[in-house]
DNA sequence: CCTTGAAATTGATCTGCATCAATACAGGCC
DNA sequence: GGCCTGTATTGATGCAGATCAATTTCAAGG
């Protein structure tokens, strides 16, 4: 089997690794993978929760509506990360929904499998608790940004982000730039100002979902704080 | 002993409860009780974990401080309530800062202990990522609510959550009005002329930090939208 | 090539909240 | 009482970003 769990190319880096050969096993027969078309969901705010989802390819968006009815991108997921895992460990309906960004190959573990699991390999369930201590922690700085940044430090932050410490000065749009003033809170118009700001600057060079990076330590730099002049 | 955490009135709703009696009396023998001043650090940012923290009485803020030095209050625990499980059981720094905001008793669980604890008693990290799990809740609904509802709205949805289902047209505010303000993430001016406001329209009253909400269904409509004309 | 519809840009205007700067109003203490 | 230090209120002004409305760009299909 050439795209078992265990030969995933994101296998060592997810939380399934905790599990010894035998389990990863049990895994990988239960599982189903699927493809879900870019705008397609995976589940919905409020849906009873049904397993764990594991991106393999592709990206996933997760989203929240609230009372009003606009929508806002929470955080995306990419290829070897999990999701949906919260309320499939709590039971709790979903607070939030999933969605593919793009073409997407996603698999899904049945909740009977990940019981199994978690009753077998006690760390599985301390890898998701680090798991969801992250995205916490990454909630935590959204909240504190949000209120005290200015939304062109949001963007130039966010940029940095997506790089991902490769400093190659050239990085990939991951999504439409709708989807990127969401993901920041800002309305599209007011992205399309930022970024023709920055481009007039010269911090950074867009071309549809190219951007080009010049000198990504003064970007870096400028991100810190709106203490620019 | 009177004090003892088997008796502490909220030891039922506290993670602790899984444990057996047996396990509850290790707790106890380990756990060290202290008092705290208003404004009194519990611990910093950046500190590396020593247990885990629960309230006995008082009221504990959770705090953050970003580049710029601008800080915000992201929640309260209440007494009952554990804080600073996170980096006790990822090991990883804390990366909030915990004080008490008026007079507090809060009793201290060596890491060592709450190790044994987890060992004995497998139910105990679950009981952890559900709390961690509806934090994470919140902090996605204050993400949403900061970015899409005005400060006046997120106030009055603010007064619900104090009231705590409790109709009772009166209650208390936990928190200095400054504080208050930090948490909804506004300037404390701006929160007096939302409160004034309010005041105005008669829609709560408000002496020192008494509020009396003469009609709790008509505040409660009114933090539904900024649909109100 | 033309059509169609969505995504992106641009301009004009409006407004909520921050900011700066006084002033009022406490509670503790001599 | 009067004084003093921190908290709360009030006013005047400025600006970041939302909103409304009109194009422009671009990818996909006929």
């Amino acid at each position: 089997m050439l795209d078992s769990c265990e030969n995933c190319a994101h296998f060592e880096d997810s939380e399934w690794s905790v599990l010894g050969g035998c389990n990863a096993k049990g895994l990988d027969c239960a599982r189903r993978s699927r493809h879900f078309l870019p705008g397609e969901p995976v589940y919905h705010e409020g849906d009873e929760p049904s397993g764990i989802y594991c991106v393999s390819s592709g990206l996933i968006g997760i989203r929240k509506v609230d009372a009003e009815g606009d929508s806002m991108l929470l955080r995306l997921v990419r290829p070897g990360q999990t999701f949906g895992y919260r309320s499939a460990l709590t039971g709790a309906p979903h607070g939030v929904s999933a969605e593919a960004l793009k073409d997407a190959r996603v698999c899904h573990i049945p909740a009977a499998t990940v019981r199994k699991a978690l009753a077998e390999e006690p760390g599985l369930l301390m890898a998701f608790f680090r798991h969801l201590a992250d995205d916490m922690a990454a909630a935590e700085v959204k909240v504190m940004e949000t209120v005290s940044a200015s939304c062109r430090v949001r963007f130039l932050r966010l940029l940095m982000a997506l790089g991902g410490g490769e400093d190659a000065g050239l990085l990939e749009l991951p999504v439409s730039r709708q989807d990127i003033a969401s993901l920041i809170g800002v309305r599209s118009e007011t992205m399309s100002r930022v970024i023709r700001g920055i481009e007039d600057e010269g911090l950074a060079h867009f071309s549809g979902r190219r951007v080009e990076i010049p000198d990504p330590h003064r970007l870096a730099e400028e991100s810190v704080g709106a203490l620019a002049a």
